[in-house]
DNA sequence: AAGCTAGACAACCGCGTTCCG
DNA sequence: TCGGAACGCGGTTGTCTAGCT
């Protein structure tokens, strides 16, 4: 028997949300001596709350590098691609997005996103349109193909999930059935080109140009492997992990190659992503590109400039495998090295709106997401009341640690083992 | 004005993995 | 090598708010 952790199961301990003067202790606490043992924290720092509690916390409201404002529309379609990629791994996914949690991540794709695509003819699970998963159901009931059991799980899932969205399509079905097995079928969706959604002006549109909404697979990391029978398998976590290492090391090399990778692009929306990562030009079936073109791709985008609603914030794919998030005591921030820390678009950049810690905490400047404080963002559109947490991060580290993180990184990122 | 509902998101739960003695 | 503790992750639930009736 499995004893429940020592945090679970005490009465003494709260529960629920948030005050202004836990986050205030937690900060305190963090700020003098970082992140270390979580299960020791609430009770150093003065907390009735179970370790596990106050990491989850810190790590999904209180860090001062998140970004509390809302998704970009650059933010959703990466989160879109890479969900179509390697599926629902919110935390992979999340680092992507600098100074998102996978908390966020998960929460938006849950209450916004696959409604959008649902809405929009696209299973958002498979993110194959509705029609060609009830073509596929089809063939599978009528026996004209044999499904592996990876496929019929599938298969299984579109249904499941079809059955839950169904409901925003439905009439879509009614003539469109036999309209799916379209010869460019691979062609490069972009998402962010339809116009915004009711579901039946995405009904309509879906009805108008069913080859439009199309799905982006994972065959563009390893091939084409549903190719010719319209009978797309679903990778195996096995499969998608190497697909990753595969453009890890193309993007490595390309890095080694010299310039530094920027997933946001301007003139073509997110570019260095998995999933669906070129230009629509070059996304077919027979050209959903290999990993060196997906490096020569990167290098190619490392180029360019980002927009003002962009984060200045690089990625390159090393990032994407290798990133520890323990790395440096705790540090747990992006590494700008700037020398201070400016992160999110410079939210925490204004060393003229520094704020003290003590201020922040005793004017309740932390209220965002706790016991009486506003739900809906911040009071002045600065970034839920985080715009002068510079102070903050610096008090977390100091120059020496923060030099530490940084001497530290490259040895992470030349590990090339962590995979989730 | 009150009640209801849906949306948004914070927080919890359980389980798998990693770390460490 | 093993077992327990700590951590990380994804799924789920709870709570608050705004909008609608």
């Amino acid at each position: 028997m499995v004893r429940p952790p020592a945090c679970c199961g005490n009465a003494n301990l709260r529960r629920g949300l948030w005050t202004p003067e836990e986050d205030a202790k937690i900060l305190a606490y963090v700020s003098k001596h970082g992140t270390g043992n979580w299960t020791s924290i609430p009770k150093k720092a003065g907390l009735r709350r179970c370790g596990k509690s106050c990491r989850l916390r810190w790590n999904n409201y209180l860090r001062p590098d998140l970004n509390h404002e809302s998704f970009t529309q650059q933010e959703e379609e990466m989160i879109v691609r890479l969900h179509a990629a390697i599926g629902s791994r919110w935390s992979i996914i999340a680092q992507q997005l600098p100074g998102r949690t996978d908390n966020d991540v998960k929460n938006h794709w849950n209450t916004k996103l696959r409604k959008k695509l649902s809405e929009m003819g696209i299973d958002p699970v498979t993110h194959k349109p509705f029609s060609q998963i009830l073509a596929d159901y089809g063939n599978i009931n009528g026996g004209l193909s044999r499904p592996s059991a990876a496929s019929a799980a599938a298969t299984r899932s579109s249904i499941g999930s079809l059955s839950r969205d169904l409901k925003n399509v439905a009439h879509l079905f009614v003539s469109n059935n036999n309209n799916n097995n379209h010869p460019d079928q691979h062609q490069q969706h972009n998402y962010s080109s339809l116009p915004p959604q009711s579901s039946i002006t995405a009904a309509a549109h879906f009805m108008e140009q069913p080859e439009e909404i199309l799905p982006i697979t994972t065959e563009c990391f390893v091939g084409n492997k549903g190719e010719g029978g319209g009978e797309e398998e679903s990778m195996d976590l096995m499969d998608q992990l190497q697909a990753i290492k595969l453009v890890t090391e193309a993007a490595a090399a390309a890095a080694a190659a010299g310039g530094e990778t920027n997933y946001y692009n301007d003139d073509e929306g997110m570019a260095a992503v998995g999933g669906s990562p070129f230009p629509s030009s070059s996304s077919s079936s027979s050209t959903c590109s290999t990993a060196a073109a997906a490096a020569a791709e990167m290098k190619k985008s490392a180029t360019t400039t980002t927009t003002a609603t962009t984060p200045p914030l690089s990625f390159s794919w090393r990032d994407f495998l290798l990133e520890d998030d323990d790395a440096g005591g705790g540090a747990q921030f992006p590494l700008e090295n700037d020398g201070d820390l400016n992160v999110n678009n410079g939210e925490f950049s204004s060393s003229g709106e520094k704020q003290s810690l003590a201020a922040a905490a005793g004017e309740g400047g932390l209220s965002r997401g706790v016991v009486g404080g506003s739900n809906s963002g911040s009071a002045d559109g600065s970034g839920g009341g985080y715009a002068n947490m510079s102070s903050f991060v610096e008090a977390i580290l100091n120059e020496d640690e923060r030099r530490d993180v940084f001497l530290d990184f490259p040895n992470l990122l030349q590990d090339p083992t962590y995979y989730h």
